[in-house]
DNA sequence: TAATCACTTTATAATTATTCTAAACTATAG
DNA sequence: CTATAGTTTAGAATAATTATAAAGTGATTA
């Protein structure tokens, strides 16, 4: 449970200035027990059942965008007709359930660690994510 | 190299009409000594340079597509602006150059293979995929 | 071979996610 | 308080993809 304050002090400090709608978005993203998924199509939704006045769409792409440069959000790989987000920014994989389109968390130490054997000269590995796909059984 | 009537045979055991158009795009994907990976952007400028006839850009994606669904294809997970497809359809994964936007297969044999430690109740893989985000050393 | 029909192609319109623009607004440093 | 740089906003623009519906074509049947 983050206090509004909280919010204001880390916005603060990443060179973001706590405007009243930033800190709806925090509130919705990140006051809650448990990380999420979502795309900015549920997020407008959120915000627009959730929350008394309206946040622009170019407001809620801007700050996305901007906590997502900041390391506040992940940004998922999945390739479907719209981007998902993660507010579980650990070093994690995912499970794709392709029927309810959803994403479930998979950490880390639910993976036996990945060894890359092949290597690309010049280049240095940034990122390794897993993507499983399930679909339901039978 | 495969032969054109090899592709004639192939797509009439398909289901699929082996038109001008579906033998042209065979030609241009399947032709080749290496598998590699495009874009639909890639696939037309190819087309609009090696092929006389104007093929459709709602042509290419329907065959794309259709042929994707036979499994001739494979539609790579990379959250970019564009869907990315793969002219190797075996179990791999990837390096992708954020940088020029590049894939690079990486074979199943030189990644370790992956134990996932979850399960999803009612739930059975159908994919596990993983994606090496690779940057410039320096 | 000719007729037929289901499948295919096509240009174009429609849709959808995302980004851009430029004017109005606001947090904050001085 | 004032100036200014950062922010929000509605709406336009862009870009990838899908839908539409009319014309064209491959393949089956007679």
């Amino acid at each position: 449970m983050y206090l509004k304050t909280n919010f204001i002090e880390k916005l603060r400090n990443s060179g973001l200035r706590p405007t009243k709608q930033r800190l709806k978005i925090c509130d919705v993203l990140f006051n809650t027990d448990k990380t999420f998924h979502f795309t900015i199509n549920d997020l407008s939704k959120i915000i627009r059942e959730k929350v008394s006045e309206k946040i622009s769409l170019a407001t809620i792409y801007n700050t996305i965008h901007a906590f997502e440069k900041k390391g506040y959000l992940k940004e998922i790989a999945i390739n479907s007709s719209q981007t998902y987000f993660d507010t579980n920014t650990s070093i994690h994989h995912h499970f794709f359930d392709e029927k309810e389109r959803k994403l479930i968390d998979l950490e880390n130490d639910e993976v036996e660690p990945i060894k890359i054997k092949k290597i690309i000269p010049g280049k240095k590995i940034k990122s390794v994510e897993v993507l499983v796909r399930v679909v339901s059984k039978n």
